[in-house]
DNA sequence: TCGGATGTTTCAATATATGAAATATTATCC
DNA sequence: GGATAATATTTCATATATTGAAACATCCGA
């Protein structure tokens, strides 16, 4: 659920319903009732949009509703292109894949969020949710972590606070989540090591560990992170694998630009 | 280069020029005074709305220049998900995959074009250009002649001219494509056959056949092909292929409801 | 240090998007 | 199958949101 920033930017009222149009289609509303309860507009209003959108090809029409249009399919992966680090990271990727077996993922900071961007599925078998294009709370995924070694502890605290919110509701709630002093605690190892675990926090059974990724002026810009189901990632492996990572993510960062230690 | 329907649909300007905005940068334009000559609006107006596409994360603003932002990649991905195909077909196009070893491409039509919405790498290491969410005209590739099948010799020359003119300009044009005449005989064998072929004329030095899927009602809705470079593909095996990529159009049609012969 | 190009903000004028209401279409129920 | 509700689509007067010109700021290369 993008919470797009809710002011709206003066003059582009139109533009910005039309964009609500398409999230409140992204999020499954099909019907114009539907659509136009959640963006707050009339039906005549949210009609023309959605009829606007679907000539542009950003909607298509169905017998049952609007679903999203192929113009997103061929813009998304333009987009992905348009990030170079996809294409440079990916032979690194590659070889960790091979070298460990695992699942591995790059992923960036979206707001309060990690966006995977990329996805090597792993030869162990056992599937996990996670795909490109997926959004995560930052402050609980492995990658997410990474991306936030660099932030102070009142950015960790907001953000752990976010992620917690936005997990209640969802169907896999674990009532006791790691508290924040414990929480604290270990953001401050990660940090010192240069590198984050996820132990089950944001999927049952699923474990990894994530390194950031820094472009020439040391600034974390991605992170990866190799990731297996718990009988493969006992904790002897993943502290093994921690160096793995690191190193890996740094040879990418190297091809950014990146040279200090 | 999608032409948008240039008839903007009333009650939508503000809406279309964002949307164009969009378009401008995929299609590579950078600066403010760039999109604006693209989109014919002066530069306060592009820059409004450049900066809330930004805002929205359909855009993202760099030191040179602005970029697809990631909430397209986001929308990309669902969008992918929300054609039911695509998960559908996958089990089919691994086995096509695995029994062929070559390139598997699926493709839906949109509009002239044929748009990739999955392709299988194959395992005879040589890649070709072709990638999912990337356009081609229907009248010059494998897949996009299987999806034309159906329709009448008319709609065959106009899409053949269309596809023709667009190539112009291209950097691999060949200047003596198949002639109408030799064409249009070419189509008559393939909507006979039920499959069609591509010998060389998308690409130099790639073959494919090609297959239609067809839903519940009996119409094309999305087409397949096993791709190879030449050296692999010669006519005796392009020949042998055809009925494989029928069968797995076919099992695929049949699970989206189509039970014809 | 300058000059040209690009990025950003302001503001009055009006073209444009808006919602109410009327009409057409489709689905649902009895 | 016919009546009824729900949804989709079109029309149109109104006011509001969008527009472009112009002024201002900032960034480059010379």
């Amino acid at each position: 659920m993008p919470e797009h920033d809710n002011n709206i930017p003066p003059g582009a009222q139109a533009l910005f319903r039309g964009l609500a149009v398409i999230d409140a289609v992204a999020q499954g509303d099909a019907s114009l009732p539907a659509i136009g309860a959640r963006i707050g507009c009339t039906r005549s209003t949210t009609h023309r949009l959605a009829a606007a959108l679907v000539q542009a090809g950003y909607l298509r029409s169905t017998p049952n509703g609007y679903l999203l249009g192929a113009r997103l399919i061929e813009l998304g992966f333009k987009a992905r292109e348009q990030l170079p680090l996809v294409k440079l990271a990916q032979p690194h990727l590659e070889r960790l894949s091979q070298l460990t077996q695992d699942t591995i993922h790059l992923g960036v900071r979206e707001g309060g969020d990690v966006l995977y961007i990329e996805k090597l599925p792993g030869t162990r078998g056992l599937e996990m949710r996670s795909r490109v294009g997926l959004r995560m709370p930052l402050a609980l995924t492995g990658v997410g972590k990474a991306l936030m070694l660099d932030l102070d502890e009142a950015a960790w605290h907001a953000l752990y606070e976010e992620g917690l919110a936005r997990r209640a509701g969802q169907p896999g709630l674990r009532e006791q989540f790691t508290p924040w002093d414990a929480y604290r605690v270990q953001m401050r190892e990660y940090a010192a090591a240069g590198s984050s675990f996820d132990l089950e926090e944001n999927e049952l059974g699923v474990r990894c560990v994530a390194a950031p990724i820094r472009d020439a002026g040391g600034a974390i810009v991605a992170a990866l992170s190799v990731t297996g189901a718990i009988p493969f990632m006992p904790e002897a492996r993943l502290r093994d694998l921690r160096p793995e990572a690191i190193a890996c993510a740094r040879a990418i960062s190297h091809e950014l630009g990146w040279n200090q230690p």
